[in-house]
DNA sequence: CCATGTGAATGCGTTCACAGCC
DNA sequence: GGCTGTGAACGCATTCACATGG
């Protein structure tokens, strides 16, 4: 079987969260309606899930005689893009951002019914002020910065959120890097210099915002809603 | 001209904000040094710009013979994007997360120096609880929540970031729409159903989380720093 | 008819290779 | 030699069109 394309493997990622939230088969244009993607699109995006086989349409592979059923397609996307596996993850500075994403509405999109198999674990927070970490009540362990080498390696913890302000953020990523973390979301505004197999998303307001700025000028005849979270 | 193709729209946008940081000319080569991005696709995505003209190359649209001057490059690039007239944006929903965006840090990046030209102003800052609105403090004028409408059509407020709880963000953008907001910057994770004129850019956190997961599993020989901002 | 599934054709962004100038 | 600039070749993702089956 041929290597999923990664913008085919982007769409399937949103088409899992999608239907996730289902329970009945949707079709491929009731898909179309919610993503805006056109339905062959997505009919050839789960095509590359089964070894490509024979010519012409065994019905569904994925559903009865109509629609891709949630529970055959869902975990066959998982596994086929490697979400299969619980990963730990960990948030780095807690001030007001950092510590969002320890409680509130936001991590709502971590509870276990949206993110079932337990796909994600929050498995610590960490702070360079003691006081915080102490003051901060969360049903997470909250560790003193000076710890994260030794929590993060022992407990195993693969993906950090970094939220410490611009002029930390470069140590505090070598830092994780020599724990072990294999993935950062980065949303200081400054970019990271990172051996290449350590893989870096940034989250930079300013671009998000010229990004919006960009899709909102006059020249585009093209799609609205933007890479990053299609419905 | 031929439209620029959106890919290379999003690295013009990068390259704009590299090169805002510096005085002295930077050559193809050393952009790739910086981004990773081949020095071909950055002259060709350069040559974009230059309403298409001459086989061959008279030395340098922007710049000596050296390199592309960052006075001349960025203004071009900014307005070929559509970036070069001030927008206004607000803050909606000011707990621990929009608070973030009202002073901290992460708005560093939003200053004069690195935001020329004033890009974008943060205008106004919105909450449902009255006393948030009342105690924090910010240099940024806060209104409650009910007035949403009056204050973002009197401004003339263009862009929002939304950071509300799940529950409420559907009414909220709905208000902000029909005041007359033309992008959102969504940070709760729900998708939003609203007409398709309104850009919409979604950051979840549990999607980001796949997306670092699924580039670092095995499958890929690829590109390690993923869009959104490679430096 | 409706649906999915998939090889083949299309189209577009990237890459190549070389022209032109210092 | 260095560099930028750009048409033309390439390759890959999308789109098409049709096969298959309920």
């Amino acid at each position: 079987m041929t290597l999923i394309p990664e913008p085919a493997r982007v769409r399937l990622l949103h088409l899992m969260r999608i239907m996730e939230k289902f329970d009945q088969p949707l079709s491929s244009s009731r898909i179309e309606e919610l993503t805006g993607w056109p339905s062959h699109t997505i009919r050839k995006d789960v095509s590359y899930l089964s070894g490509e086989g024979e010519t012409g349409g065994t019905h569904g592979h994925f559903g009865g005689n109509f629609g891709y059923e949630p529970h055959l397609l869902v975990p066959v996307i998982r596994s086929a893009l490697g979400l299969d596996k619980e990963r730990k993850f960990c948030v780095v500075g807690l001030g007001r951002l950092g510590s969002a994403f320890l409680n509130e509405e936001i991590s709502g999109s971590l509870e276990p019914e949206l993110s079932p198999g337990g796909e994600f674990e929050l498995a610590a927070g960490f702070d360079k002020n003691v006081n915080r970490v102490e003051i901060l009540k969360s049903t997470v362990p909250l560790y003193p910065a000076y710890k994260i080498g030794e929590v993060v390696s022992r407990f195993g913890i693969e993906i950090a959120i970094l939220c410490v302000p611009a002029a930390e953020v470069q140590a505090s990523a070598e830092k994780l890097v020599a724990a072990g973390i294999r993935g950062i979301l980065n949303f200081a505004p400054v970019p990271l210099r990172l051996p290449p197999e350590i893989v870096v998303r940034n989250v930079f307001i300013l671009d998000e915002l010229r990004e919006l700025a960009i899709h909102m000028s006059p020249p585009s005849r093209e799609r609205k809603e933007i890479q990053g979270g299609t419905l």
